[in-house]
DNA sequence: CGTGCGCTTGACTTTTTTCAATAAAGGTGG
DNA sequence: CCACCTTTATTGAAAAAAGTCAAGCGCACG
C-alpha cells in the first residue's frame, strides 16, 4: 500500500504557502491504531480530525441489531472526521482501522484558528466538504434508486477506473465489507456475484480479482436500464 | 408560510460584519419561480447558489425509470445548491419549486471572492456544509439500516419536535412527496400509516394532521427496536 | 493440526414494489 | 356556487427483491 509521509503531500493541504504547512506541522499529533481498533465512535466528542498516513480506515453506522452501513473507506492522504470539527461537537459515525493505521491528528481549536487565518486553507476545506457531500448524494441515490446488482455493477466499474489493469480490478476490501459498503449483506452479494458470473458479465479471477467481461451490460445495470437474468 | 426579507436574517450569514452583509447585498440577484418550475437540473452547470426567501423547494435525484428520491426540502432562510459552488462545476441533483418560490441567487465567483476575504463567512459556510453532511449521514443510515415504518416514525417525531402543537404535527408536504423523502412509494407509505393507525400509534386528524398517540412505541420503531404488528 | 473467519449455497420469510382499480380532494372556469 | 378534471390517496392481489437461518467448505493463522 502507498504511504504519505509529508503533510504537504495531503491533497487537502495542496497549494498552501510554506508558512501554513509549517503551522500545520506545529499542531499535528501522529497516531497509530492496530487493525480492528476503533478510532472514534458515533456520538463521541469530536476533539479534532484525522488524515490517513498509511493503512485503511472504514467509517460506518451501526443499527441496534448489529447491521453496519459503511459510509466511506479512506486510504493514505484522505481526511476523515473533519466535518465534526466545524459543527457538531460529536462524531456522526464510527471509524475503525481495517488494517494497521497511522494518522495525523489535528486538534479542533488549533486547526480552526489556522483556517480562520488562511483563506486558501478555508477554500480547500470547503472544496473537501463539498466533494464529500457529492459522494453522499451518489450513495443516497444508489441506496434508494438502484437495486443491489446495479450498485455492485457501479462499484466494479468504479474500481476498474481507479486501477491500472482496468479489465480485472482487485477488490480492495473483503466481500463482507463490500456488502456493507453497498448497503446489503454478504449472502446477497455472494448470490449476485454468482448470477453475474452465470450471465457472463464477470468472471471471478485469482483471489479478489474480478474480471469484467461485459462492460456494456454492467454499465446498463449500473444505470438501472437492465436487470439481471 | 414565513418569509425572510433581509439578508441579515439568513442563518448562514449570521454574525457577519455589516460591511460583509452590504457586500452580499451587492452581488445578490433576486429570482422567482412558479410552483412546479425547475430551479436547476442534475448535471447542469453551477453558476451560483440560492437562498430561499419564501416558498418551498425540493432537491432530489431521479432514476431512469422515473422514481425520485428527495434529498432535502428547504424553506425560507435555507441555502441550496451551495456545495456546487466550491467544487463541482455542476449541480449534483434537481431542484424544483413545490410552491411559489422566491430566492436570492449568489453568483459563484463573486461569492467565492467574499468568502476568501471574510473568515467568518468562510466559517459559516464550513459549518453549513458540515451540518448538511451530518444530515446526509442520517439519511443514509435511515435508508440502509431502517425499514420504512422506522423511517416514518422518526420523521413524525422530528416533525413534532419542530412544531408548536407537538402531539399533532402537520405534514408540510403531500404524502406522495413524503414517500419520496422516506425513500419509498405512496402505496407503501399509505399502508404503513394504516397499520400504525390500526395499532394505535397514531391517528389521522384533519387534513394533513397526524396525532401521535403512542410516542414511546414510535420511538422504539424509529430506533429499530420494535416492529409493526 | 485444529480453530475460526470469510465465503457460498439452499430453503424459507419478510418487506417492499408493481399493477390495477377506485375513491377522495382540490382547483378552475363557467 | 357548482360541474369537471386533474392530482392525490387508498386498497387488493400478485410478484420481486432482499434478508434470515442454517449448513458446509476452504484457507489462513496460530
Amino acid at each position: 500500500m502507498k504511504k504519505i509521509s509529508h503533510i504537504s503531500d495531503v491533497p487537502l493541504f495542496q497549494g498552501l504557502p510554506k508558512q501554513q504547512i509549517a503551522a500545520l506541522e506545529g499542531i499535528v499529533i501522529p497516531r497509530k491504531y492496530a487493525k480492528g481498533k476503533v478510532v472514534f465512535s458515533d456520538g463521541e466528542d469530536a476533539t479534532g480530525f484525522h488524515v490517513v498516513m498509511s493503512g485503511i480506515v472504514k467509517v460506518y453506522k451501526l443499527s441496534p441489531d448489529g447491521k453496519e452501513q459503511i459510509l466511506h473507506i479512506f486510504g493514505p492522504g484522505e481526511p476523515f472526521g473533519e466535518a465534526a470539527v466545524f459543527e457538531g461537537r460529536s462524531f456522526p459515525a464510527y471509524a475503525e482501522a481495517l488494517e494497521a493505521l497511522a494518522t495525523w491528528f489535528f486538534p479542533r481549536q488549533a486547526f480552526v484558528a489556522l483556517v480562520v487565518k488562511d483563506p486558501s486553507l478555508a477554500l480547500n476545506m470547503l472544496a473537501d466538504l463539498s466533494r464529500r457531500l457529492r459522494r453522499f448524494t451518489n450513495l443516497i441515490e444508489d441506496l434508494s434508486l438502484k437495486e443491489v446488482p446495479g450498485r455492485l455493477a457501479a462499484h466494479l466499474l468504479y474500481l476498474s477506473e481507479q486501477q491500472a489493469d482496468s479489465d480485472a480490478p482487485i477488490l480492495d476490501i473483503t466481500k463482507g465489507q463490500l456488502a456493507s459498503l453497498l448497503g446489503t449483506i454478504p449472502e446477497t452479494l455472494s448470490r449476485i456475484l454468482a448470477r453475474m458470473t452465470r450471465d457472463g458479465l464477470i468472471e471471478a479471477g485469482e483471489g479478489r480479482e474480478v474480471r469484467l467481461l461485459d462492460r456494456e451490460s454492467l454499465e446498463e445495470l449500473a444505470r438501472g436500464e437492465r436487470r439481471l437474468g
